[in-house]
DNA sequence: CATATTCGATACCATTTGGTTTCATATTTA
DNA sequence: TAAATATGAAACCAAATGGTATCGAATATG
């Protein structure tokens, strides 16, 4: 629970992380289907889905021996809101980006 | 120049460097004064500042014997622009919830 | 000129990170 | 029940990371 931001981060901070967020974004996948996508270990890949869940960017449901990996759009919240910080800064993107995710909260 | 996305996310993944972001948001500041505020030595701090360099989120001019250091705002566009991957997710979601309720609804 | 200031660069160190291998456990399925 | 499947967990390893201390170069300043 502490520190969500700078667990956030670095959850993002690793290409393949990355690459496992975005694939969520298009289908819940189990461990195993994440592998398949890369050319490492299933228990790298594992490590890195525990990294992603700490930083709360994805939520894992257990079903029957499988673990059903889902993206928690809600995690990256605390990223947008320091980037929002520097609205000053950069650009209005970051604006259109949190009033979408806080739409679908309510 | 390659990967800068990996590069700019990388180096927001350090709390010490988003802390340097903040401050060199307010203003300019010499390697000398950003060392002030922090309890760790010059070249810590001057290390965090390639990586924020090669991160393209700031650049230095060279005055004199100092090294004015700047936030470069256009190097956080490669991070917003991975974000705002999630707009595209958001917009599948609420068509699929939208779909859904149509579905019931007929 | 002599000295202090500001920085760059390197060697070095402990810890973290991203990966593997291996084995154990739980759940399907034949 | 036995075997196959899907995962968890731990030990281990090389490399990256974040830090230090130290030396040297460039620039102000007395």
């Amino acid at each position: 629970m502490p520190d969500q931001i700078q667990n956030a981060f670095r959850a993002l901070a690793d290409p393949t992380r990355r690459d496992i967020v975005q694939m969520l974004a298009s289908q819940d996948m189990t461990i195993a289907q994440l592998t398949d996508c890369f050319d490492m270990t299933r228990a790298a890949v594992k490590k890195h889905l525990t990294v992603l869940s700490d930083g709360g960017l994805i939520r894992v449901e257990a079903r029957g021996r499988e673990r059903i990996n889902r993206l928690e759009p809600k995690g990256m919240a605390p990223v947008l809101d320091w980037l929002s910080f520097f609205d000053q800064f950069w650009d209005e993107r970051l604006r259109n980006l949190k009033e979408a995710i806080e739409r679908k909260e309510t």
